[in-house]
DNA sequence: CATGAATGAGTTTTCATTCAT
DNA sequence: CATGAATGAAAACTCATTCAT
């Protein structure tokens, strides 16, 4: 059932069966407990087909995150218009981030988890798809600081703290998410929308949080 | 050079020793990739020495994330005064946390990274903690609401995510401040103390972000 | 010399030329001496591809043990015709098992020595082959009687003991023989033949031995 | 309970402990499954008093084997009474052994599973009490066929192998009674006695058993 | 193209054995 | 004498990878 096995299919197709089943299986085990027989039987061919079309374990890996990574910022790419206003921007990137995650969760562990603990090769590969990412919000905050009538001088190691924060409240969230029954992509959106925008939407006029108290081992909280 | 090689220690040094170099490798390999061999060769002893002690690469494992995972904790409750605010009690949290964090990179690569990704076991030891941090922050939460004047009745699951999305946050933020030159732990609270706690403030006085925009594809954004 | 080293044969072939190997290693040094490393060398493949076809020691064990035990009943059951006397049907029998045992005097190493103390398991294999045979043995005791005109309710026990006793000795004797030079089966056979026939016709015909004389210690020796 | 844990005792009573435990350990699990760990702890010393005492594993299970043997040799020797009847003699010679292997089980296993299958030197240790049974044995034959006024030149090869038979199913049956419940060494040295000497009872006034068939495929039985 | 047959290199784990105290 | 500390050597088992057909 669901993959019919028939001879000579087109190379292309045979390799997106098994990165398929490369994704499930990376997905579940993780890198070093996915064994290459696993795979190639799940995908229903030889091993030997494997080793030809995709070269070796570390390249069949190094495809995955690709191809996965190329998925989700194609379909974050796509759930934003580009023409609307920041905060709308945000919140369509994030409706399509968690819808996409949720309806893959093996490519969505094979990034999150997976990818980050091999080694700095297959890391970087992440690093690449995330700084696209991190890069698109952070363009947001200074849209948005700019819409906000503000000075878009906040400093710039800030706003990069602000977005790696937020992206990485996305990721846990997809992670609990995916975890938690009941839990839709809207609600998750909203959730984040919420805790995040206000608090941006508070920064923007200028009301950051202070420390109320004044004892002496506590300077001020501005970051210079 | 480093640890100096001396024979005849004690059982409980050589333990510690065991973890420490344990831990190194978990965190920079991964539980898979990480070899016994490595690990003794770190700790200065030999490999049957290391099962007698710890048993197995599993025991082993768990050992590091148990005693990782309490110095964590331990730090955290160090530093946290409850007879103050509650903003202020996050605060003092968060600092704590991100300088621990930053002092045991391994350690918090072991929780965060490897723990989470290599069986119900392993992670069960994380998520125990892990939940007690949630549980901390969400009691926060629920108090400053209190403190807001603001009715306590926020939705339960609503506040689960902003706890969830708070602690998910404050990893990424350790993870990648770990891995960024030149960011200190204090302004990685302060970036995360401002994002979130202006956030809060926001929707304690009933302002929440709401979509301004009526297209059609959209439905309110407030959560039932 | 000996075994032609030739690659890529078919699987059935190679498992066969795995287990004589397994069988003569297991035969000389007894199953936990044994090491996987010595049978595949012997057997002329590398250790993996004895994991591939076998499995585990265990199983290889196992597999050794079913191999064995087959071959000597179907060498005793080809060797009886159960048309003739209960006397000739024994020495038929008794031959055939001293014949096999003589020309296979590993695989009666593994069947008698090595099996019966490496767990319930194994010895379980061995011991359904030693009750078939037991069996037979008992059923010729019980002809016998009746063939002599004798009531064939000869007690259990006393039944279970001498078929015990035969087998044992027959055991033992094809041992013997394996490491005595010059001992031919049929000699072994015509010993046992004697020994046992002549003690069994002695008693059907109700002149068992007993003890002559009377003193205080030693009750009558007939079991009740 | 047992063994008193009491500091400086002689050192030939540390030593029968040792025995005692390696006995044990070694006739339960056989002699590569046996860890020195396992007998040191229940001997209640610690290993590298083993080690001083019996000097390694192959002298310690060397010194179980010598021990048992002459125990069990000994408790024949002291059953049986020379100046009386053979057939007497060996009524006594197998009640005594039967009485001291049901006994000493471990003993027995040691003796007569674990020492033969482990290189030629244990098994060379058997040998020797063995042979010295065998003999006393073969010795018990002759004299009963001198009492018997036949001629003393039975075949000496024909002898050999009858007393063989009888020794080996004397072992046969010992563990046999052993491992089966409510059979008593009484029992077992009568099935034997009836079952053995009422066959050389025939044998000795010149009534062996002889194939009846005259088919071509069988010889006379007579052995040359 | 496709695959059954095969393996080199490495993993975790165990154990008999020895010092230094 | 007695022992806690320590290890060299080897065993079972696995896996990515490659030919020969």
């Amino acid at each position: 059932m669901g993959v019919v096995k028939s001879k000579r299919m087109p190379r292309a197709v045979r390799e997106q069966q098994m990165l398929d089943a490369a994704v499930e299986i990376f997905g579940q085990r993780g890198y070093m407990a996915a064994s290459m027989d696993e795979i190639a039987e799940l995908a229903g061919v030889s091993k030997p087909l494997v080793y030809l079309y995709l070269n070796s374990k570390e390249d069949l890996f190094t495809a995955c995150i690709r191809r996965e990574a190329a998925a989700l910022t194609e379909a974050v790419r796509t759930g934003v218009r580009t023409d609307l206003a920041a905060d709308r921007q945000l919140w369509d990137g994030l409706l399509a981030f968690f819808t996409h995650t949720s309806h893959h969760p093996h490519g969505w562990s094979v990034l999150h988890l997976q990818a980050r603990i091999h080694g700095e090769a297959f890391a970087a590969e992440v690093t690449a798809m995330r700084e696209e990412i991190v890069a698109f919000v952070t363009h947001l905050i200074v849209v948005a600081a700019r819409e906000a009538h503000r000075d878009p001088d906040l400093p710039e190691r800030e706003v990069a703290g602000l977005a790696e924060a937020l992206v990485g409240a996305a990721e846990s969230l997809a992670a609990w998410a995916n975890a938690t029954a009941g839990v839709t992509a809207r609600q998750s959106a909203a959730t984040l929308m919420n805790f995040a925008w206000a608090g941006l939407g508070n920064m923007m006029e200028g009301r950051p949080w202070t420390l109320q108290d004044t004892s002496s081992d506590t300077a001020p909280l501005q970051v210079s």
